[in-house]
RNA sequence: GCUCCUGUAGUGUAGUCCGGCCCAUCAUUCUGGCUUCUCGAGCCAGGGACUCGGGUUCGAAUCCCGACGGGAGCACCA
């Protein structure tokens, strides 16, 4: 990467809502770039569109950044700051670089699609900036940005600097009716914020081309434009608007719902911040589109944490059995196979324990089967109950999870939106909040439940 | 339709600028084997790609041309 002096990134959402995966990529570069380089990360909300805003995100997103390692230097909302914008236009308009027209919106696209200039476009910049004043008081019309109007790509051809919405802005009131576009607000912001690192998706390629319009007539010198390729994400549900839709409904919970890729749910199953940034870095910012992979970010996940996770056992579905034993047996089971330190899950058993197998375990055994509950004793399993066999491990024999009478309901809701209510070990309780293991199931994440015990699923 | 971007295994990625060290890297997935107190774990092995067709060259994933494929934009959204 290009770079000289302190480079400034930057992250420019709107606030639609809570952050999600797809903008976890964007965040992720830009703020690994300002690490490396000892650079600024700018977090810049862009609010102006008064009715595409959901008041929550402007405390969410810094909030979700810093659970992302991405923590802002420095924080901007656009609504703020209107009267530059204002103050950019005018000298836009006065050098006849712009125009205000009234023209319908219909109307005016076709004449550009035709390459045919606006009737109001040649006025003087006097009659223009006049027109620009009015609008700001009343009337409707809009404000553009002069291009080429023969350029081969209609998709650059005049665009709009701002439009009128009269509707309330929750941060502004009505004191505003004259709002900048996307494109306007961005490319006076990036200049006058400095940004030296335009690091954005490749559906931005044309955006790109209008801004440059914005700098070469303002004279202002271009910062690094740097586009990835889209990611498409299958089977994720990341369109904001219907993630909000469908939590009205009920059909989520809310926005933490393990169900979603919100940075929030992502978080409550366990996936850790530094696991989704070294995703996103090993994919790099190449122009070729890609394809998102679960299992690619799952792998990155279980590396970070497997040494740092717990292990229980949880029994999804259990059956009970009596269990008779001419002695006590004493369970002896590792926090984790390789860190003795953390020490063993201990209890002891007796001919007055249940036990507990899940169903899924036993459906394909059949009476006098002789099976290991792991890190306790072979038993030779009968229909409703569980003989003592032997102490030590016999090749081949099914080694499968188990608990006791000392155990605790929990309930484990898996991404699908499935449901596996079982037994947990009660060493359980010590361990809310924390990602653990359950053995030959994978990793959870442990959370508080007023009524009883709930995990979410993970990966493997 | 117009314009722009892009094309290495199922997925992601290295190599492409400055042609030979690439019968193509790493990870994940998949398959097989081994292992036994996670067989939904661990270990090992294997399969699997330069989109196609021309050209330049002693030599091309790398350069040129064409075809085809994928994506995006053409909003008074961001």
């Amino acid at each position: 990467m290009d770079v000289e002096g302190t480079p400034v990134f930057r992250f420019a959402p709107g606030p639609s809502g809570p952050l999600h995966l797809g903008h976890t990529r964007a965040i992720s570069l830009n703020a690994e770039y300002r690490d490396v380089y000892n650079g600024k990360l700018i977090l810049r909300i862009e609010d102006t569109n008064p009715n595409a805003i959901d008041e929550s995100a402007y405390d969410l997103i810094p909030k979700e950044m810093e659970w992302l390692d991405a923590k802002p230097d420095e924080i901007f909302i656009q609504s703020d700051r209107l009267d530059i914008y204002y103050n950019d236009i005018k000298t836009l308009l006065a050098a006849g670089h712009a125009y205000v027209t009234s023209t319908p919106a219909e109307e005016w696209r076709d004449l550009k699609r035709n390459s045919k200039s606006d009737k109001y476009r040649d006025l003087s910049p006097k009659e223009h900036l006049d027109a620009f004043e009015r609008l700001l008081m009343k009337g409707s019309g809009i404000v553009v940005i002069k291009t080429d109007l023969e350029d081969p790509n209609p998709a650059l051809r005049d665009f709009v600097a701002f439009r009128v919405v009269e509707d309330k802005h929750p941060r502004q009131g009505s004191n505003h009716r004259l709002w900048p576009t996307y494109n306007f607000a961005v490319s006076i912001d990036d200049y006058r914020l400095g940004i030296t690192h335009v690091l954005r998706g490749k559906d931005h390629l044309n955006n790109t081309e209008r801004q440059k319009w914005i700098y070469k007539y303002m004279g202002w010198k271009e910062p690094h434009f740097i586009h990835y390729g889209l990611v498409s994400m299958p089977d994720t549900l990341l369109k904001t608007s219907e993630i909000k839709q469908k939590i009205s409904e009920g059909v989520y919970e809310g926005w933490a719902d393990c169900q979603l890729a919100t940075v929030q749910a992502l978080a409550r199953r366990g996936f850790k911040s530094k696991a989704i940034r070294k995703f996103w870095i090993a994919g790099g910012i190449k122009e070729v589109d890609i394809t998102f992979s679960w299992p690619n970010l799952e792998s990155v996940n279980k590396s970070l944490i497997d040494s740092k996770s717990k292990r229980l056992f949880f029994v999804p579905n259990p059956i009970q059995f009596s269990f008779e034993t001419p002695s006590e047996i004493q369970k002896t089971a590792p926090f984790h196979p390789d860190i003795p330190e953390w020490g063993v899950r201990s209890e002891t058993i007796s001919s007055n324990s249940h036990i507990y197998l899940s169903k899924d375990d036993i459906s394909s055994l059949t009476s006098g089967d002789i099976i290991r509950l792991k890190n306790l004793c072979n038993v030779t399993f009968h229909d409703d109950k569980l003989n003592y066999h032997s102490i030590d491990n016999i090749k081949g024999t099914p080694i499968f999870q188990w608990v006791s009478d000392k155990n605790m309901n929990l309930s484990l809701h898996y991404p699908n939106g499935k449901k596996d209510i079982g037994l947990v070990e009660d060493y359980a309780i010590k361990h809310i909040q924390e990602t653990v293991q359950f053995e030959r199931l994978g990793f959870v994440t442990l959370s508080d439940s007023k009524v009883n015990l709930t995990a979410f699923y993970l990966h493997k």
